[in-house]
DNA sequence: CTGAAAGCGCTTACAG
DNA sequence: CTGAAAGCGCTTACAG
């Protein structure tokens, strides 16, 4: 990188008149168990103070087989959701002394492997990886590779491989019961094409609390295709609000932010003629006139949880198909008002 | 990575009778060159397919000390007006065949020093930056020790050093112009305490703007402590209605959507009581009942421009110091309509 | 056309 | 207490 070259361990071991292997025990603290001199450590030290050494990571690597480096792959970094997850984990792979290649695969299938191939070669220890949709064959197939990785936000449950997700069931289901217990019956899910488990769970959390609450007939789950969001959101509102639904929840956040554009150019009022429930935190949720009612992710306990499994893997092979499921939290605001009918849930 | 060791080039050679040279040259593309039989080189390329090879990269650098990774320091990835930064960084570095590795600052001294200090070790070719207040010597040191090297969305003019910025002043400029032009005197400028370069920038844009169009008793700049914004913008707000501010300009985007939240839970309407523009888009901006009006950023060109400098400067260290200045849009909503009044500029 | 050997900067048995 | 030497996986003059 430098012009002048970077001092070597050789540069200070030569200009201390003593070997290489020495400089490297006192540089690495085991002067101790070396037995070497007080006094010689304190020399090499200053010295190294001195010419501005700083060890040299690629040679340190390439020597213990270690780069110290763990590859993540989301879906897109400039996302809010997957940037915040992405600066937790840069943080906590950095207390533990590791640094993070970040890659974004847009959801595409083949960037999924291409990335996934370059992180890999680039000598990433692990990988954690928002796994897209159809990617479940490359998944497999790294885990077969023996590589150590981790699922975010989302995974597959047949696959034998680490994950750190939301209980996306208890989601829903915390999302419905709320509904149902003020008074609400008609209420719509907005959902997206996807075979991903983590929609399904969603879905089926919605579709099993109204079904125990008798509200059968009412199940109405409407799946957007994500080309043409606004105007399928668009379309779909104006269907649901013609079919009396008097809730709606959206399965993401991505999804929420839309419903509420669109509403507003609709001028359908929040909750006046419509409650709404959101999915995963986000500004204008609490800018409306009255804010949204959401689903909160523990977004740091999973990403710190995803990171824990991953270097636990690296370190030790036998533990495979570590999961850790976060507690969904209901934030609830004034979009969800108590309806003056009774709930059957009582 | 794998558990059953990677296949190295002496694994090949071995493999195939030949020596690591000759494995090595066929697999960087340089057979022709060294005149090997195309039979061979065939017989290499095929063995190498069969035995699943990968390059170490780690390995490639330390002997070649290109490691086609940059660095890239932001002052919080989780924001983002960064995590799109960082997106469009990484798009163009991969397009140039180099990897990023992303850090966090968090606008802190002390963690950009040690940050950099990682980043260098771990063998980056080259760095782009987002400098935090007070970090001027450490940015010129790092030029020092010859690190190529470009600053992105601030800059020190003084310092000889690659950089991508907005035109700061060009974009209070336009603000300020906007706002007198639709009649707006008594505007005040909401900034918060810092010495860096394109606060100040933006700060003269409004005065000197202010200045020529006569407005000199206005002049209104005041300074928030980021410590606690919220409260100090809440202070600030109501200091500046009593003082009968018509039109509010905050300087970045955190301290639009704070003023946005402050003035929301004061009840003041914008425009109404207040006239009102924000730095950056937001999707808050254009939730309110009167979309804000605001400086937009071309953040990729800015971002590719950062890129493209950097690897100039790897590659052929003679041209030092090339900047590229972005052009800002005023994107003009209903935030800042027209007022009744005659404007002193026209 | 191909091979033997040095060396990138480091760590770590192995000697003494 | 300290040093000489091997080796991590690769590339590249240097020979032949």
């Amino acid at each position: 990188m430098s012009n002048e070259k970077r001092t070597s361990i050789k540069d200070l071991a030569a200009s201390l008149g003593v070997s290489t292997a020495l400089v490297s025990f006192v540089l690495n603290g085991k002067a101790k168990q070396h037995r070497i001199s007080e006094e010689m450590a304190q020399r090499v030290i200053k010295k190294a103070k001195e010419m501005n050494y700083s060890p040299n990571l690629v040679a340190k690597n390439l020597r213990g087989g270690k780069s110290q480096l763990i590859g993540v792959l989301v879906t897109d970094i400039s996302n809010p959701f997957y940037s915040t997850i992405s600066r937790i984990i840069e943080d906590r792979a950095s207390e533990l002394d590791y640094t993070v290649l970040f890659s974004s695969s847009d959801e595409d299938l083949e960037s999924t492997k291409r990335l996934i191939r370059v992180l890999v070669n680039k000598g990433v220890e692990g990988l954690i990886v928002v796994p897209c949709d159809g990617s479940k064959e490359v998944i497999e197939e790294l885990c077969h590779d023996e590589v150590p990785l981790v699922l975010v936000d989302r995974h597959f449950p047949d696959v034998k491989v680490g994950y750190s997700v939301l209980d996306n069931f208890k989601a829903t289901e915390l999302i419905t019961r709320h509904l149902i217990e003020n008074g609400y019956s008609r209420i719509s899910v907005i959902s997206y094409e996807t075979e991903m488990n983590h929609i399904k769970e969603r879905v089926a959390g919605y579709e099993e609390t109204m079904r125990k609450a008798g509200f059968t007939e009412y199940l109405n789950v409407n799946r957007i295709n994500l080309s043409n969001p606004r105007s399928e959101m668009h379309d779909t509102l104006k269907r649901l609000l013609k079919a009396k639904t008097d809730a709606v929840v959206c399965l993401t956040n991505m999804l929420s932010v839309n419903g509420i554009y669109c509403l507003k150019e609709m001028k359908v009022r929040i909750p006046e003629d419509l409650a709404f429930v959101g999915f995963n935190r986000s500004d204008v949720f609490n800018l409306l006139e009255n804010p949204i009612t959401y689903i909160k992710q523990p977004l740091e306990r999973i990403a710190i949880e995803a990171v824990n499994i991953l270097v636990d893997k690296i370190n030790n092979d036998n533990t495979r198909g570590k999961g850790f499921i976060a507690e969904p939290e209901l934030v609830i605001q004034s979009s969800t008002p108590k309806k003056k009918v009774l709930s059957r849930l009582d």
